[in-house]
DNA sequence: TCAGACTAGTTTGAAAAACAAACTAATACT
DNA sequence: AGTATTAGTTTGTTTTTCAAACTAGTCTGA
């Protein structure tokens, strides 16, 4: 662990949330609440395999929920930010926001 | 690539940055604008193997400069930020505040 | 109706990054 | 001389990221 207060900060961002394409998701989620996967994918430039695994470990981690249903036989999977997620991405724009002041 | 112009943000973080560990040496470096290995293996809470891999990834990428000094027989690593290093960082700052706008 | 093509994803396997253990080399102590 | 300590580097393992190949079902037209 750092010795100093401040990088503490940096070493206890959450690495789900703090990885690139997560956050990309993740910022497209809190925008608009849900989405279907092929929006998503093209929203953020992700493949469809790359999309599809981190999809799952933010599922895993608990910030977005995931419903398939059948719409006129095609079938669809909403993507939905939960209240954790929600959490998840506060606390983290807080980190985030302290390590950009005494990044100065 | 993204579609979103906010997401392309995201999407063209400045990895060597971006690392939490290397974020952690890069800000304590901005502070005190130099230190030696050990110190800062004590500062970021590093290993010296991980230590010296990430301070090479940072010496590739031109933002630290590593000189080697002998101070009474004993070798002497001293990190110091480069003017290039000190940009990267004033980059990162600025993109990464514009996500944290967005991603509210 | 059966072949080919498309849609929507998942699984798998390869490449890159992060990390830590083992190694190197030099000095200092006893 | 032999052992311990300091300061790093190299190497090998684990984890993460990414994309190619696979699966399953639907549609389209000959």
């Amino acid at each position: 662990m750092p010795a100093d207060k401040g990088l503490g900060t940096i070493a206890n961002l959450d690495r789900v949330v703090h990885s690139p394409a997560r956050l990309m998701i993740l910022a497209y989620l809190a925008a608009v609440d849900s989405a279907d996967f092929i929006f998503l994918m093209n929203q953020v430039g992700l493949t469809r395999g790359n999309l599809s695994s981190h999809l799952n470990t933010l599922e895993e981690a608990g910030y977005v929920s995931i419903t398939k249903e059948f719409v006129e036989k095609v079938p669809r999977t909403l993507i939905r930010l939960t209240d954790t997620g929600q959490e998840a991405i506060q606390t983290y724009r807080e980190q985030m926001r302290t390590v950009i002041e005494e990044l100065l």
